[in-house]
RNA sequence: GGUCGAUUAGCUCAGUUGGUCUAGAGCGCUGCCUUGACAUGGCAGAGGUCGUUGGUUCGAAUCCAAUAUCGACCA
């Protein structure tokens, strides 16, 4: 044989990957057939291929291949999101490093070197798709900054403008000192951290020697203090109630308020507000009408309103505070404790909640219905009970406004147009600077006003402003309908838990709000406004400390190195077999204990390998094999060609199901048992021709059967099954497996699976014996089967004995009434086999044996044997299980009897 | 602090609306086997009172409550 004993797996998937692109299988063209659609999750256009795509892709990807097999218009849409704060972060960081500065750039030069960055970066990541095998037709990839799909973003911008959904107000947000823009809540990485609690006094106006203390961690704000705060029950505050506090330092004036929000416990009990800068601060400003003044600039400086440590940093200005604070003697205590400090995501700043002028979207009705269309089922969430963390996001009372503006250049710029400054500034928002014109001059009545006197907003929108629109702008939807109508609704969804909320929740609202629109009334009562119809959650990849895998953590082995190690169908395996929906997966790379780095190794990947082996080298017997045309079919081989369909058909029936549930891991570990317990181990095992000749009829159920079971398993494993599948039989052009025909279940044989199962049993128990005896393994030996009914209608199937004796190395197998000299007993369904060894037994250990055994059966016929004594148990217990409590009563007492008589032989 | 989730073999995990569960898989471990597809292999074996305590039920790994531990998310 001229082929390699183990399989190649990388020649191997370079080649067919290149074929299916040549043959263009993954291109969709909307026709007549029924679309199955799925929209990538646009992974970052600064990214580079992590565990999580793999998992995540390989999931899209076995969905989008299965329903291809079964004759569907399979389109899985590919693509990238521009990632706004991400990328401009690095584009910025390597001009700085060529000596360019930003502030340097006009956005235009600036936007020249960022599409040049993405052009050169951008595609990287979609190239190690095809790698992993998946099946997108790249001929449609997006990018959210691509013309079609940045307009969508500014007319969606206007039409919620219009609709009033759209507002720009002045709130707390997060703010970014470094990269000097805002953040969104999901931006924003709350860890742990030690930190001090000052504990100053604020005397209390009109006296002289009265004071109240106050704890805070930010000393450098007191001089933006607008009030201090009591609980109202508070006792030892009470004769302050409606009095003022001197602000210390600035010697402002400031009214002490009672709020129960307060906590009595923390603390003196007393809290300094400041309104401008601290979230629940301002809740309270707002509430008790406080007055505002904000005392940091943009850049995290102190500004004007401080009055004192004007332009030094913030965390300086702590320092010189606490200084001041010791010298006045109002600093009573320093106190240390860990709190929660919010910091970028992206630059590690520490967050400042500041208050800025920005958009925002308003939220309550958009989650109201993104809600809805989850509960009600027209949206299904994979596993269910994620429902739950959806509707804690999304329920009334935690739902905040989208802040969607970000002071950043690269990204969609928000389409609002200026005129004037300050408090008679008149906003206009259109599709583009002539249209705002257009508005201005007549909403102004000033017909001679020009572009000039307009100045559009410095500032771009939130990435997700664009990804929420993903499964309509994909197919040019707000431009064009045509694609739209027959894709939309997208099937499935494939995404991690933790972008529920910033990305599903929102393309919910998105779908809901706009299909109605782009698609018309009757469409959408048709076909339903969701942008999918299912969502499955995968879990988060973690490593063996169960820490989540990241790039900047490092502990993510390198996902190339992988698929180069294991191969693209070993890494899907070992992703898989251990996925369980919304689950997380702790992915088995050790970590090296002395350098502490991750190492490219998976053994789950590597079952996967081995499994790709065991598949090639199935068929490298088989092709070994010469068919006999001349030969009649021997039974052994008829029955387990029988045996073989009728598995067969249970496996189909059970991958249908397995997957209609999304429990995909478990549909593979179903294929890989079937193929290599069943079919490997048992089939092959049993038809595998002495002389190399098999019958012409099992040599074609064989490829048949073969045949079907690499198709089923091309989803999960497109290369080694596409690979295989060629070699099966001659195939014309355009007959490959990637587009062959999903299987259907035939009937099974109930009696058949039965037998065959007793006759795997008997065979264990033989290779058991031989080998707990050091019996060789094919030394000829002789059994014996007690006689019943039921071993006579086993034994007197046509190919049972051939079988058993071929497999076990018997020379003899038969009924008997009696037990034979020299024999080892064992249980082959209810009845006593002896295997006549030709050896002394060992009396003592195997009455042990038996006793051991029989304590546990007795055991086991005293429960059943409880179980049907009880009236109730009998008359509430549907049929089914009542009969099968018989079933195992009448079980444990035929092997009770059996055992027993052993014992009783033995003397 | 609030909410949610998890706890099943040495490890990583399945176990569907309670009843084929007499609780499975892979890895690891032990023994035997270099037999003409595969040592990336074959055959067999050991290993679990399903975190704990109560409750509901004819029946609980599964439902409920409490508790312990761990984790995640939010604040």
């Amino acid at each position: 044989m001229s082929k390699p004993t183990t399989y190649q797996s990388s020649a191997v998937e370079s080649k067919w990957y290149q074929y299916w692109m040549d043959h263009d299988y993954f291109r969709s063209e909307p026709d007549e057939r029924e679309p199955y659609t799925v929209v990538i999750p646009p992974p970052n256009v600064t990214g580079v291929l992590h565990m999580g795509h793999m998992l995540n892709n390989t999931i899209q990807d076995i969905l989008i291949r299965k329903a291809r097999l079964e004759g569907k218009n399979a389109c899985w849409v590919p693509g990238t999101d521009h990632a706004s704060i991400a990328t401009e972060a690095k584009v910025v960081k390597k001009l700085r490093a060529e000596g360019i500065k930003k502030s340097d750039l006009t956005r235009e030069e600036f936007m020249k070197y960022a599409f040049e960055w993405k052009d050169k970066y951008g595609g990287i990541i979609l190239e190690q798709l095809k790698k992993l095998g998946a099946s997108c037709d790249w001929s449609r990839t997006r990018f959210t900054m691509e013309e079609s799909l940045y307009d969508a973003v500014i007319e969606v911008f206007v039409k919620l403008y219009n609709e009033g959904k759209l507002y720009r107000g002045l709130r707390m947000t997060n703010w970014d000192p470094e990269a000097q823009t805002v953040l969104s809540n999901e931006e924003v990485i709350h860890t742990d951290e030690n930190s001090n609690l000052y504990h100053v006094r604020y005397r209390v106006a009109g006296t002289t020697d009265e004071y109240i203390t106050i704890a805070t961690s930010r000393p450098e704000t007191i001089m933006g203090d607008s009030a201090l705060a009591v609980h109202p029950d508070d006792e030892r505050y009470t004769k302050y109630h409606g009095k003022k506090v001197i602000v210390p330092m600035v010697d402002r004036e400031i009214p002490i308020i009672t709020d129960d929000y307060v906590t009595m416990e923390f603390g003196s009990g007393a809290l300094k507000v400041t309104p401008a800068h601290d979230m629940n601060d301002n809740m309270l400003g707002d509430k008790h009408n406080l007055e505002v003044i904000d005392v940091l600039n943009a850049d995290g400086t102190l500004s004007e309103a401080a009055q004192l440590f004007v332009g030094m940093d913030r965390f300086e200005a702590r320092t010189e505070v606490i200084k001041l604070l010791k010298s006045t003697g109002d600093l009573i205590e320093i106190e240390q404790y860990r709190t929660s400090v919010g910091r970028s995501e992206r630059t590690n700043a520490v967050v400042e909640p500041r208050l800025t002028l920005q958009w925002f979207v308003r939220m309550e009705e958009l989650s109201a219905t993104a809600l809805e269309a989850v509960r009600s089922g027209e949206v299904k969430f994979h596993p269910e009970n994620m429902f739950n963390m959806y509707q804690s996001w999304l329920k009334p009372e935690n739902v905040r406004d989208w802040c969607i503006s970000r002071q950043l250049w690269w990204g969609q710029r928000i389409p609002a147009w200026y005129y004037g400054e300050g408090e008679d500034q008149k906003v206009f928002v259109a599709e583009s600077a002539e249209e705002a014109l257009t508005k201005a001059q007549q909403e102004l009545g000033k017909p001679d006003l020009g572009l000039n006197d307009l100045h559009q907003d410095e500032d771009v929108l939130d990435t997700w402003a664009s990804s929420w629109l993903w499964p309509i702008s994909v197919f040019d939807g707000f431009r064009d309908q045509k694609e739209l109508e027959y894709y939309y609704p997208t099937n499935d969804l494939v995404t991690g838990w933790d972008i529920m909320y910033l990305w599903v929740a929102r393309m919910v609202m998105a779908g809901y709000n706009f299909s109605e629109d782009l698609l018309g009334k009757d469409f959408v009562a048709k076909n339903g406004k969701m942008p999918f119809r299912n969502v499955y959650f995968t879990g988060m990849v973690r490593d063996e400390k169960r820490r989540k895998m990241s790039k900047s953590l490092g502990n993510s082995p390198d996902a190339l190195e992988l698929l180069e190690i294991y191969g693209a169908d070993g890494v899907r395996f070992g992703m898989l077999s251990s996925a369980a929906a919304g689950n997380d997966i702790i992915f088995d790379a050790p970590i090296d204990p002395k350098t502490g780095e991750v190492k490219n190794e998976s053994k789950l990947c590597d079952q996967g390998r081995k499994f790709c082996n065991k598949i090639y080298n199935a068929n490298r017997l088989i092709q070994g094999w010469e068919v006999a045309d001349d030969r009649s079919v021997p039974e052994n081989e008829a029955l387990a060609a029988d045996w073989l369909e009728s598995r067969l058909s249970q496996v189909i029936k059970e991958t249908d199901r397995l997957m209609g549930e999304y429990r995909i891991s478990e549909a593979l570990m179903g294929l890989y048992k079937f193929i290599w317990g069943d079919f490997c181990s048992w089939y092959l095992e049993v038809v595998k021709p002495s002389d190399g000749k098999l019958s012409r009829s099992t040599y074609d159920r064989t490829i048949s059967a073969f045949e079907q079971m690499m198709t089923l398993l091309h989803p999960f494993m497109p290369f080694i099954t596409e690979e295989v599948w060629h070699e099966l039989r001659d195939r014309n052009e355009g007959e490959d497996c990637i587009v062959s025909s999903w299987p259907t279940a035939g009937a099974e044989d109930k009696a058949l699976l039965i037998d065959f199962e007793r006759l795997q049993q008997l065979i264990s128990s033989v290779r058991e014996t031989r080998n707990s005896r050091g019996i060789k393994a094919r030394e000829p030996l002789a059994a014996y089967i007690q006689r019943s009914e039921q071993s006579e209608a086993t034994l007197s199937r046509t190919g049972w004995a051939d079988v058993v004796k071929k497999i076990a190395y018997l020379d003899t197998l038969e009924l008997t009434d009696k037990e034979p000299a020299q024999s080892v007993r064992f249980l082959t369904g209810n009845d006593t086999t002896y295997l006549v060894t030709n050896e002394t037994i060992d009396v003592e250990a195997e009455r042990e044996k038996i006793t051991s055994e029989l304590n546990r059966l007795r055991g086991q016929l005293k429960g059943v044997e409880k179980k049907l004594a009880n009236e109730r148990f009998v008359a509430n217990a549907p049929d089914n299980v009542v009969a099968h409590e018989r079933k195992k009563l009448e079980d444990f007492t035929a092997k009770i009897e059996s055992l027993e008589g052993q014992l009783g032989a033995m003397g």
